[in-house]
DNA sequence: AGTCAAATTTGGAATCATTCCAGACGTTCA
DNA sequence: TGAACGTCTGGAATGATTCCAAATTTGACT
């Protein structure tokens, strides 16, 4: 396994018990899951994930523990109205996506270095105290754009 | 009513008529609706404003003239899973908003000037055909704080 | 005005993600 | 062993959105 998507893992559980919550077996594999799938996952695509250890795991266990780690801020929650949520677990502070309306792939793009600077100066800009923001673009991607002019062939 | 706002609705009918979509009583109010609420009105909202006028509007209405507003690219949408969608008629270019966690207030930020000129850019930069984007910050409005600090005394 | 076809609207059912909850289970510690 | 507590399950509840068939309205043409 990648050290990157170990260190991570380490990461999240330490998050997690420095709030006191404890590390079940069924919330580490989905540590696992979420640390070593970039393709920001949906909730039922955890589910299958960790399904395939812990067949019995039920969906309000995945509902939970997401909630456990945004409270720990260490997962991105991308909402979406007409489809389920994406999550990234990888890097849970701010950063922009390139999301595919055909797809529905979802890339991360560069973070941008001063990403809570940022955030501190727009607070003071706006009197508002901001905690996060949300920067995506969406668009076609190059697969799903191959795929229509071969199709109006 | 404001001169701006009658352009806007005179804009958004414009757009419609050149799609070949008729005026109709219920749609005309709702585009003075969504023209002159700077609040980022829910469907509900705007199916409370409408029904004012036309008592027995139903809640598919104001689904589907959102839907022809989307395809006239004259309505931006604010996806959220867990309440519902907020709709900006005033600006439908994509511009960042602030959104209150806390009384789910949502105001608009000035525009940074060359919008589409950034998205035909990172186009090319990332391989993507790039249609919109969204960037919203997160965090407590004014509001909100002076009532939690009053609160915590 | 009267008729017809097409577009619009209604109201209720269907869908689907998410949240809630009561009871079952597991783990820890005495 | 068993009491206390946190965790997990399965299913029901919620709520936004979509779907659809039937009713209504509109506009064009007599």
């Amino acid at each position: 396994m990648d050290s990157l998507v170990r260190a991570r893992i380490d990461e999240m559980r330490n998050a997690l018990l420095n709030q006191g919550i404890s590390i079940t077996r069924r919330r580490d594999k989905m540590l696992q899951a979420l640390a070593s799938n970039d393709r920001h996952p949906s909730v039922n695509e955890l589910h299958a994930e960790v399904r395939r250890w812990y067949p019995s795991t039920s969906l309000a266990t995945i509902y939970n523990t997401i909630e456990l780690l945004k409270d720990a801020d260490q997962i991105l929650e991308l909402e979406f109205s007409g489809s389920a949520n994406r999550y990234d677990g990888r890097r849970p502070q701010s950063h922009p996506h390139l999301i595919c309306l055909s797809c529905e792939s979802i890339e991360d793009m560069d973070v941008e270095s001063s990403n809570s600077d940022h955030l501190d100066r727009l607070s003071e800009d706006t009197g508002y105290r901001l905690v996060r923001q949300r920067t995506d673009y969406y668009g076609f991607c190059p697969d799903c754009q191959e795929q229509t002019a071969a199709a109006s062939d």
